[in-house]
DNA sequence: CTTATTAATATGATAAACATATAAATGTAC
DNA sequence: GTACATTTATATGTTTATCATATTAATAAG
């Protein structure tokens, strides 16, 4: 049926994607997704520096055994997330990072699958220190009592997870990581912002990439401060909360979000370098 | 040359683009652009349900007088933004909102052009209410010297503006209103963030074309808090970020965007209502 | 040396044909 | 009559060929 290069090309790019994608892209699947992930990976690699013409719709073609329709579909997919442009006779060039739309799933993605795990997992932290502590902020005031029931219940759970033993170690820690996040998530929802839930999707699928399934296998996790030291910071953001306190509310989150921030920068660098 | 049904669609569709089309927006010329611009702005105008199918490839080349190629590589950059999915058989999707790439200057392009401006504009601004004091507590601790140099002078064209009285009123609100946005941008700066830039950007032209463009035909404009009002509110974060002080100095930032949204409200509800 | 003109190049767009995956319709067996 | 296999219809997936168009480079005219 299809060359040989285009089965090639799919079992080694398009084979895995599925098991190690980040969460939220879009599959695109069969020849057309292989392509696509092919150029991107490439694009954001620095295969080809900004302005630079990427190869001819021709050769792309003769190089991946493909037809002319698949490269010219996955063109637009990759321009349309800012990479590339293409102008009758100039060719297709690769646009300025500054064009790039660095917030998208798949081009995160293309990022973490063309190494470039330091910068962006530094700039990730750097959004959710910015972030996180506003979030709280705003919550304490704007929550509506449903948000807040949510909120109560999340901190329910962390509590009881925390105190509850389990002879399986792995299986208490991965409820405990569970827990955190959906207390995160909580305060998020109270917020009730489209824009900014998107933000924190997009943020965790790349730290959880980032994070638990490179790290995993080193014996870091995403929450890799002690349970009883992420307990004690947690409990100020929620006693401060139904406090109704903005102010220090807003603070413990600041105080834990970097006290998470310290360990994985600790980690990670022990690991990348 | 082309059909009537084209021409047409490039007239009105595209012909405005240029000019009121949100900043950031990639531009997408010709038949493909137009057929972009329509079925994207169809669709996020809600035309069809999430979950339901839209008319055949071979339906829209009918109905707009376009090849089918044009079609399918309007439905790749369309799906790029996560607005559609294609299935062999099944036709071609909306997906379900949560799938949207909201972040997407194209996709907030689209929403403003379907209509979809309060909902928008209430969420803009609270991301901005979210994240602008966050940015400026830690801009205030992690700033390097050029970083703060630039802070200050971008304080010092405010000041100067602010104190040079200028018979042109309009020119001087002008000058006003874009000291205003480079120091916003000065702040935003010393973060040193990619993806908090890009977040900014695209939340700041959507902000522009939503108040500025909307709102200067009735006398609005973006900043519509007195000067002097203003003023003093920048001068407090100002003050606060020399003194090294972040909590202040993101308390102060909170005050003056929670000064502005109310007015921007006031003035947008104004004038839907 | 400058300016038209022409030629080469790569994308823009159309058309026709066949492949493939999915769902609906049909038929068969028990 | 229900369950399961088979067939058929449908819409997208993919290839190929051809022409249009815009831009650059080469060439010729002044």
């Amino acid at each position: 049926m299809y060359g040989r290069a285009v089965a090639t090309l799919i079992n080694s790019t398009f084979g895995s994607r599925k098991a190690d994608a980040l969460a939220g892209v879009i599959e695109v699947r069969g020849i057309l997704g292989a392509a696509v992930t092919e150029l991107g990976t490439r694009i954001v690699g620095s295969a080809w520096a900004p302005g630079e013409a990427i190869p001819t719709e021709a050769d792309l073609c003769d190089e991946m055994g493909v037809g002319r329709s698949v490269i010219r579909e996955a063109f637009r997919i990759i321009g349309a997330k800012g990479l590339i442009r293409s102008r009758t006779s100039d060719g297709t060039r690769v646009l300025p990072r500054s064009e790039w739309r660095l917030l998208d799933p798949d081009v995160m993605d293309w990022r973490i699958k063309a190494g470039d795990t330091v910068a962006l997992l530094h700039d990730l932290l750097k959004v959710r220190l910015v972030l996180e502590p506003g979030v709280v902020h705003t919550a304490t005031i704007v929550a509506t009592e449903d948000a807040r029931a949510r909120i109560r219940t999340a901190w329910q759970t962390m509590e009881h997870v925390y105190r509850t033993p389990d002879p399986d170690y792995a299986e208490r820690r991965r409820r405990f990581i569970s827990a955190d996040l959906e207390f995160h998530r909580a305060f998020l929802a109270a917020v009730d912002s489209d824009l900014l839930s998107q933000l924190f999707a997009v943020i965790e699928a790349a730290l959880g990439l980032l994070l638990d399934v490179q790290m995993a296998a080193r014996g870091y996790t995403t929450h890799m401060i002690g349970m009883e030291e992420s307990q004690e910071l947690h409990a100020a953001v929620f006693a401060e909360f139904e406090r109704r306190d903005a102010e220090a509310a807003q603070s413990a989150m600041r105080r834990l979000i970097g006290r998470a921030i310290r360990d994985a920068h600790d980690g990670f660098e022990q690991r990348t370098l």
